[in-house]
DNA sequence: GTCTATACATCGATAGAC
DNA sequence: GTCTATCGATGTATAGAC
């Protein structure tokens, strides 16, 4: 009756290495859709084809498969942000590849961040034995390096390489939260260039010597 | 035994005009702290020391008393925006207030705020039965109504009244997460202000004419 | 309006066979 | 490694007295 019969002639289950995916993958899945703390482990081993004992086998309970997402979530996030820490060209250059790396990453994985986003944000009671702020650190630690050295180029404004440092995360964030919510339309590729074009040369219209004047 | 028998000579209950108000109060601090669907109802009552029936009965079920507390949110929000709106000077002067506006009504109701971010941005699924684009809807009409007389007026840039406002909703989300994070520390107003000044005048140096070209 | 007592479902996790 | 069967705890919500 089980799945796996059909590929076993004398009707045993093989060991699959293929259910520890599968529970991840459905894990993902009704976390994003339900919530983590009203997923029940029922509902996940049942999307995943797999028993409940499967589940407690290869992680040890339902915080443990939570956590699995979260550190695959991170390593590829990790790679993402040197990726881009790592490019060449202007300050500017290398702070809009920063972005479209992270937004693309973001893009390409909107359930693990919405899921992240969810513990982040989260209660501060019942957090997974796993530390969230990797993510935040890392992104504004390598925001910071390049607005560092821009300022030290003479191509960005001196002295407010803090409030720069926020305003460059607040164009991931706003974009990232547009595209996890149900509510909002994504801000997509044009949209990032676009705010961050304001963020560089400013809201204020330039008042250029002029016949008007 | 109930706390009620102190202020009744006969020992009776007198009916409690406060009980609704200390059950909205409870359930605000519980699932800020635990999240909605880890909350018992039995953890609200105890903490607003009032018995089960009585929840059942001012709310008529756990997402009841989670609507109230949404629609009381969304009505101070309301008003702050509008207040806001209303308000006279240049363009960058409205848009300064109107983000002093919201992310003071936000710090100063940490806890709703909280509620209502993991809602918004919570489950897709036993979603309340509340309208929560009403937040995001008003402040950004609000803001593109801002920037429209600010691009009629030839105080701001011309054709890019999206991205702007992209923009400044960015800088007024950046520092709500960070002030409802528990892993971040708190922007401020003066952090605020700093990074607006970066929206409005650009983050890349200006090169006037000098002796050092 | 507020109580005590409880119905009834579902939860996370495990025991023990294979 | 994976199964069936089940344990004990806890969940939301209500019945009925006062």
């Amino acid at each position: 009756m089980a799945w796996c019969d059909a590929g076993a002639p004398d009707g045993s289950c093989a060991p699959d290495p293929d259910v520890r995916e599968r529970l991840l993958r459905a894990a993902v899945e009704v976390f994003d859709r339900k919530g983590y703390a009203a997923t029940s482990v029922r509902e996940i081993v049942e999307h995943a084809r797999v028993t409940k004992p499967a589940l407690y086998y290869h992680f040890k309970s339902k915080e443990g498969i939570l956590v699995a997402i979260l550190e695959e979530g991170a390593r590829q996030f990790q790679e993402a942000i040197a990726r881009a820490a790592a490019s060449k060209g202007t300050a500017r250059q290398r702070l809009v590849a920063l972005c479209e790396q992270a937004y693309g990453l973001f893009r390409q994985n909107v359930p693990v961040v919405r899921v992240a986003h969810a513990v982040y944000y989260g209660p501060r009671e019942g957090l997974p034995a796993f530390d969230l702020t990797v993510f935040e650190r890392k992104l504004v630690a390598a925001i910071r390096q390049i607005i560092q050295d821009g300022v030290a180029a003479g191509e960005l404004q001196p002295g407010s390489v803090e409030h720069m440092s926020i305003a460059i995360s607040a164009v991931i964030a706003v974009c990232t939260d547009q595209e996890i919510s149900p509510h909002s339309t994504p801000v997509g590729l044009d949209g990032l260039h676009g705010v961050l074009d304001v963020v560089f040369e400013g809201m204020l219209a330039r008042h250029l010597p002029g016949p008007e004047s």
